[in-house]
DNA sequence: GTGGTCTAGACCACC
DNA sequence: GTGGTCTAGACCACT
């Protein structure tokens, strides 16, 4: 389900996170869906408990995943309505930081590399 | 030199942050150069003071400008350290919103022509 | 059902809003009752239906109603369990907000005004 | 300069960030000024030096904070546009759970009285 | 059994 | 020496 790479720069609880919001997000895991518990992940992935409850912690704080206490973790609730409000959101934050690059006199060809990127291999770096 | 454009959805005090915000990152003006009175502007762009006073109070907040009691607004110090800095933060910000909106099944298409939007037009939609 | 104050300051999806989470919080209005369509309030209070298209939309990303294709919305459910744990987290964001004005050192007497004014006139400012 | 209630049911982590933060907020902790490291702080306070880089990265979220590598941690900066900012935040936070509080039919003298506490005892409960 | 907190101790990269 | 990450192991409160 999730697959960790040790060679990789980023931290372990990074990459759960990332892993995690992809699928919440895309829609492949759906709302008020059990996530696996922290210690079953952990074992899962024959990682420290500590990493996952941290990745779990950060994404509940980004609000993608609630906790219950002494049940476990959930896919948060995700409205149609919510995702619209979060892709204008993103667009938002994409066209500021668009312009600033451009600002700072950043070439478009960078740009693009980094969005063929994304687009094509799934992660950028 | 700040131009207005009343068509533009935006709001007012939007577009005279990013006109400023582009010329102080880009280095058209230099640090601690002056930046003109709340009033001044005001007056030479036939508006309120306040859409003024909300601009560069953003501004200020973002660390952009800095103001000195009954002086006025200063352009803040920005080393070339700092430039580099803040190209790698946006490339951040950047890449973390195209990963979001890739997982949200936001077309590629759509992307590139928000790229080029602001690197033709200058300003996006 | 719903009143629209022009004189009001706060944008009109603000109103509604605030309208009808009033109506749904308090229990007026009950669980799985039918909310009037867009079309047909848009129509009882004269303003442009993406008005309250906006309303409900943001009232559905705050999960107090949900929308069914080609029926319409609806109030979400409300357990009286839910009840209370929605006041539980509201007066924690209350101390928060609270704590973080007195280190701000506004005035008690601001605060106690402001709660004057939403307890008698149901509104603030 | 920090003082722990070990009676407090409030986790360690939690009453570290809130006198950090009221330091900082109030003004008696400049701009730019270093804050102690992380295992200066521990070690004065018999912590796990764990515990508080946990306070001093939510901290950091907060933006109230920054670190820098090898540095160390250091007060963000605040400018008076941003402490006013801050404060029009707070209240419309403030008075959004106060309405919401209101419809849910919690009387005035139970919100008087948390009021109360934190102006006079500077914590609640 | 679950989340939540805390400790003790370790290693890394950076300056 | 500093922040940042990770591990191993422990205890608590809750259901």
């Amino acid at each position: 389900m999730i697959k960790l790479d040790y060679r990789d720069n980023r931290p372990i609880y990074e990459q759960i996170k990332e892993e995690l919001k992809k699928l919440i997000i895309s829609g492949a895991m759906k709302t008020e869906e059990k996530i696996p518990s922290v210690r079953e992940l952990a074992a899962s992935l024959a990682i420290n408990p500590n990493t996952i409850q941290r990745a779990y912690r950060e994404l509940e704080v980004e609000g993608l995943i609630y906790s219950q206490r002494a049940k476990g973790y959930f896919v948060a609730p995700m409205s149609a309505a919510y995702s619209e409000e979060r892709i204008k959101e993103k667009i938002e934050i994409l066209k500021s930081a668009l312009m600033e690059l451009h600002y700072l006199k950043v070439e478009k060809e960078e740009i693009t590399k980094i969005v063929c990127e994304i687009y094509e291999k799934g992660v950028a770096k």
